[in-house]
DNA sequence: TTGTACGCGTTATCAG
DNA sequence: CTGATAACGCGTACAA
């Protein structure tokens, strides 16, 4: 196990200065005659010269990473949210790093100081935490910071946001559209932002067409994994059959609990959409996969975390370009698991 | 944006040097009085010193990061593993830089290129590329490597196996064991080692058991996403239905393939098991929320990456460990998709 | 127990 | 166009 070659040793090698060698080598527009480039280049070949970029970043200050801080990666949402931030960080020279919080304040905490320490200037984060003194901190001494999925209303950190009341308030529309009247909407705790905004959607929705909006809550806190969400809809799904109330249709706050609730119905022999319709929320590519395929509304992850990696290359290369946010629309994705009813006249 | 304060500065403050207050900030063992050391400490807690990991990395040449390279991080399967990897690098302090090579060997050697430039020490790799002439560059460098999930024959890699035969073969086994003797194995393109080992294992059952392997394989290539290969299950059961074989059981080489084959029979109105049944082969989650539960076999993809960062971190520390493999064990995952047909006396 | 001085690999400044 | 030299922030012989 040698010691790696510098550009000194390549210096010496050639007969010029390790300032000359730095020079060619980090294509400096720095004037170097053609001949010593060539000869440079091509001992720097033979020797299999790879640079030192802590050396390098070290001098100039420069990061080539950034960091990314999402709940957990086992969700297919943040999967391809993460798969598009890395392409456009790759097309940027950048290269990414996963931080799995996992919900907990303290991992996330744990894990920007790290991103501090390893002098990265860019950070993707969905944040979990009420507490945003550090993260001031760090946007102070030159962090920049994108805010997806959760709102993060700090100065000077920009956001790619979701209209999650939309999406709800469309999702629902739809449902209505279809001639159902008797719709209830099933959430885990809403206990954040994102979910409280599907729900209120919801109830607009309801309201404006005069209806009265129900809402089926679990109390179940925070876990991270697609099997949970998907039991919590088994679960409610049950609750809901068992109680009086019989709707024609079911909202989930996520595709998995919608996963949850179509299983469940499907085990009892209540037949999606000819009994209960079911309608979901993220649009995973997993929905059509089911039986029935899933009627849902479509949040644009893969596009999230393309448009989060631009905006922050944006702040990170133009230090006087202002912070700006981006507003990502839902969309409705018509499949089968949502009925028809006779059409009321009444109705648009 | 001011300049971040470093240990020089607080030497000042303190009226020590900068010594000093490295040995106190870094924990080191060396002895330093405990009055300087709480003072340096208060300091360094009230300016909000946050380290250097660049110089003192350059300094030590060691690194706290680890470089992971997959086909896909949109694949349930790899995100398993990238979390279990995850977790695992965490408790030894180091953190995670994920690579996409997307079956691209030319990304995949850019990759290696810019870990190694990153002074990176240890690298998890899925390798999809035949030319291994860097890599076996870099390992003589320095650089730890262990793959995982593709096989990769070099000296000096640890390699956290699978065995894929066996798990073809149990598989088959158990179709066998519920009676069903026309069974065919469904694949995409048998290009990898991984893939020709299940359907290897298929084909000793079928002969040990004296019956004929029949195969259907396709001939499309190399993408990476879930429903690509949804797909290719759809096409082959649409092939397999107009041929004039009439399988009884139909084994697919990935989970995603048997959910596009389930798919496709329910759409036809075949239905599963009674009339055909289906093994998977992968164990995601996914498996249990369609309809029917996907009888499957279990490739444990959160406790391979697991093993894989811990054996990893054995190569990291201990420079005279011998390296070593592991292989591990599929399971069969018995869920509803596969019926059992009246025992026959002669099979076991 | 503390301080001085140097070097890790690179780039930037300045002088030639 | 080229070279010497001084940083970047840190750890560590060696000296005191």
């Amino acid at each position: 196990m040698k010691k790696p070659v510098t550009i000194h040793d390549i210096a010496v090698m050639a007969n010029v200065s390790p300032a000359t060698v730095s020079r060619v080598l980090s294509n400096s527009d720095y004037p170097v005659s053609q001949e010593l480039q060539d000869k440079i280049r091509q001992i720097a070949e033979e020797v299999n010269y790879i640079p030192n970029m802590l050396g390098k970043q070290l001098k100039k200050n420069e990061s080539t990473t950034i960091g990314v801080i999402i709940p957990s990666i086992v969700n297919p949402f943040y999967s391809f949210v993460i798969f598009g931030i890395e392409e456009i960080a790759r097309q940027n020279d950048h290269t990414v790093i996963i931080c799995n919080s996992l919900n907990d304040p303290k991992l996330e905490e744990e894990y920007i100081r790290t991103i501090m320490e390893k002098q990265i200037k860019g950070l993707i984060i969905s944040s979990i935490s009420e507490d945003r003194t550090l993260l001031r901190n760090c946007i102070n001494m030159g962090l920049n910071v994108v805010a997806i999925d959760q709102v993060l209303e700090e100065e000077n950190v920009s956001q790619i946001k979701f209209d999650y009341r939309k999406g709800g308030y469309i999702g629902t529309k739809h449902l209505l559209e279809q001639g159902h009247t008797h719709i209830v909407y099933l959430t885990s705790k809403l206990d954040r932002p994102s979910r409280k905004s599907i729900y209120q959607g919801y109830v607009d929705a309801m309201e404006e067409a005069g209806l009265e909006p129900i809402l089926e809550e679990s109390n179940a806190g925070g876990l991270y994994t697609s099997v949970y969400d998907f039991d919590i809809g088994k679960r409610l799904a049950r609750k809901i059959l068992k109680s009086q109330s019989h709707p024609t249709a079911i909202f989930a706050c996520n595709d998995m609990m919608a996963f949850g609730v179509i299983n469940e119905l499907s085990i009892q022999e209540i037949s999606v959409p000819q009994d209960i319709s079911v309608m979901g929320f993220d649009g995973i590519d997993f929905g059509l996969m089911i039986h029935p395929p899933l009627t849902t509304v479509k949040q644009p992850d893969y596009e999230m975390g393309k448009m989060a990696c631009k905006l922050l290359f944006d702040k990170i290369k133009g230090d006087d370009i202002p912070s700006y946010d981006v507003v990502l629309q839902p969309s409705l994705i018509k499949r089968h698991s949502v009925k028809q009813y006779e059409l009321t006249p009444g109705l648009s």
